[in-house]
RNA sequence: GCCGGGGUAGCCAAGCGGACUACGGCGCCAGUCUUGAAAACUGGUGCUCCUCGGAGCGCAUGGGUUCGAAUCCCAUCCCCGGCGCCA
């Protein structure tokens, strides 16, 4: 959420900020919520104007009452203030209402290192790390060497779950688990609070994190309760100091989140669906902080390297991408994607990493003061990183890492957390196809 | 799920239809004093709007009763205790 007093002040260069988005629907809300709020300031003085009134006659009873007197004809004066005041606020309470949908629909302001563009084909490559793998064979698909060597099923998951469900085994499922292993230990050394959040969040906490959209698009409702699938640990983490102040002297907060995450994924019909690329539930580790305003951009670096290094130290061929103004989504300010190479020559997200500003905190009332007794003096910021997504990460392995006969090499680095398994070779349970 | 008790400012806490302009304390800020600090004393300490002098709002949240609600009524949420159920 912005800051309605910054687009009071600065409504030109708003505008011009969000309007490197493309698109024009966002700067009529903006145009609208401008008028809607000058509307609203005027009645909110006619209602305090009836307010005034009813209070003075009211004191007044009460001084005549008091004295012994008879109040009637002013009673009767007084009665008729309270029909005016509820139309007063009946009409200030719709712009008001306005202004508020508004401010909840309108994305954050971009930071000025974002590339200019329309869609992800803008995006800028920064770098790219490691070199494609020398197979002198044919490289199979993610989905065809789990499923061959017996270690993944589809059909059985889409016949009990529908698409975008799989059932992992043995040595998979082991290496999801591993995944997560090896991206805790990692960030657990570098002091980040290990944290395993509530799966499932009530709406208000979750409106402040996402996008509004993303209600019908991406998360899971709860039948009969007000209670949401979390789409990323991301978001449980975010809401976790909803309405709080925190101390300056504790910030930032480093927080290592570990989660499944739900997605309706409505929309994607065209996008790379195969396997485990897109799917409704994956398990993530992931990065988030809350931090001072003034520390947010070198944070966003920092996790930046973070989970580079965890790429890097498992030999993924990998580059980042800045993430350009017409593809960054309306919560974040900047974003870096980093992106794998696949064996159809490919590069695909498979995660990023968001610096959302004041952005999550504004809308969940997350402020921060420099001392305890103090009164707060803004909001913090929030940044969010996947650390590692198993699912992705798990492809990105199977297809680097496969060899000619369809076994798949394990990196290094998981080794110590797969029972020292050197090999996936999907012998491990015969019976079994 | 049922029965009680509760939710008041950053924290603790009083008030329980009209002088509430929400008692008091802690913390915090400023001033006095001091070489400096502490202590002591004095004042301040939430949000919104505008015509910068004010006005309005604020007692978990949303409704209602009333000329007037922190206070009475209803609904919802959360916390604590007891009972029930349970991995």
């Amino acid at each position: 959420m912005l800051d309605i007093r910054l687009i009071r002040d600065s409504y030109k260069a708003v505008r011009e900020n969000l309007g490197r988005r493309h698109d024009p629907e966002k700067l009529a809300l903006l145009d609208r919520l401008v008028e809607d709020d000058a509307r609203w300031r005027e009645l909110t003085g006619v209602v305090n104007d009836l307010r005034r009134r009813r209070n003075e006659i009211s004191a007044e009873i009460a001084r005549v009452m008091k004295e012994g007197g008879d109040a009637l004809s002013l009673r009767e004066e007084a009665g008729k203030i309270p029909r005016q005041i509820v139309d007063a606020e009946t009409e200030r309470d719709l712009y008001g209402g306005r202004v508020r949908d508004a401010l909840m629909q309108l994305p954050n302001l971009l930071h000025e290192s974002v590339p200019y563009g329309v869609d992800e084909s803008d995006n800028e490559e920064i770098r790219s790390v490691g070199k494609p793998p020398a197979f002198d064979f044919e490289p199979k698909s993610h989905a065809e060497i789990a499923v061959g060597l017996g270690i993944m099923d589809l059909e059985r998951a889409a016949k009990v779950s529908g698409s975008g469900f799989y059932y992992l085994k043995n040595e998979l499922a082991l290496l999801d688990y591993s995944i997560m292993r090896y991206a805790i230990d990692h960030l657990m050394g570098k002091g980040f609070v290990l944290v395993e959040p509530p799966y499932m969040l009530r709406r208000k906490p979750y409106e402040g994190v996402t996008d509004l959209g993303d209600f019908e698009d991406v998360m899971y409702k709860v039948e009969g309760e007000d209670l949401y699938l979390i789409a990323t640990s991301e978001h449980a983490m975010g809401a976790m100091f909803m309405d709080e102040v925190l101390n300056a002297e504790g910030l930032p907060i480093r927080f290592c989140g570990v989660s499944p995450c739900f997605r309706k994924e409505i929309g994607t019909h065209g996008k790379y669906t195969k396997g485990l690329f897109r799917v409704h539930r994956f398990n993530k580790v992931e990065q988030f902080i809350f931090s001072l305003p003034e520390q947010s951009w070198g944070l966003h670096e920092e996790l930046q390297r973070n989970c580079e290094e965890l790429y890097q130290e498992l030999g993924i061929y990998y580059r980042v991408v800045n993430v350009c103004t017409g593809d960054i989504g309306s919560i974040a300010s900047k974003k870096y994607d980093v992106e794998i190479w696949m064996a159809d020559g490919e590069f695909r997200e498979v995660g990023s990493n968001s610096n959302c500003t004041d952005y999550q905190a504004r809308r969940l009332n997350i402020r921060y003061r420099m001392k305890e007794g103090q009164a707060p003096v803004g909001f913090v910021h929030t940044l969010n990183n996947t650390a590692l997504a198993t699912s992705r990460t798990m492809v990105a392995i199977l297809e680097q890492y496969q060899q000619e006969d369809g076994s798949v090499v394990v990196p290094e680095a998981l080794r110590p957390y797969m029972n020292g398994i050197e090999v996936i070779k999907g012998a491990l349970n015969p019976l079994i196809n």
